[in-house]
DNA sequence: GCCAACGTTGGC
DNA sequence: GCCAACGTTGGC
């Protein structure tokens, strides 16, 4: 089992919104960065555990707990000309962008990025280094333990 | 709103 | 294959 921090706008789905979809699940679509996607398709289990985070808001920082509930399929928004993730490059028979599907767990306290960087034991996370964008990035299963024992 | 950092595109 | 230009991300 692997460990993720998968950032989200809160005003586009934030903690509270995923706990009150259908299933408390959402498909984890529109992602169009290679690497981000290559996390999803290649690596991400069901039953990994995913740190939510709130970004691109007032309040950065970790808001919740969330799992993989389905492996990675192709992403249904590349092939909508309708949706602003469509993708003219990509085919049914090639498609290009994958997502997985995650579920509410659990929703914790606001653990911000300030606090994230206040502990020397978190100074390698990706996601605080600096110019990091990426919106997927793996969590070692260390620095899962504990920031879990934190939240 | 600003802007640094990064990823992608496309001309050559 | 290089690299300048461009668009996006995301904290502040």
């Amino acid at each position: 089992m692997r460990f993720w921090l998968m950032k989200s706008e809160p005003s586009e789905m934030s903690i509270d919104g995923l706990a009150a979809r259908p299933e408390q699940t959402v498909a984890w679509d529109g992602v169009r960065n290679y690497q981000a996607r290559n996390f999803m398709r290649n690596q991400m289990q069901v039953g990994d555990l995913v740190l939510f985070y709130h970004s691109s808001c007032p309040e950065p920082g970790i808001a919740g707990v969330a799992e993989v509930s389905r492996l990675a399929c192709p992403d249904e928004t590349q092939f909508d000309p309708v949706s602003k993730y469509f993708d003219p490059k990509a085919t049914r028979e090639n498609p290009r962008w994958f997502n997985v599907e995650i579920r509410f767990v659990r929703k914790t306290r606001l653990l911000s990025l300030k606090e994230l960087r206040s502990y020397p034991e978190l100074a390698g996370m990706r996601i605080l280094q600096k110019g990091n964008r990426l919106s997927i990035t793996p969590v070692d299963p260390a620095e899962w333990k504990f920031i879990e024992a934190k939240l």
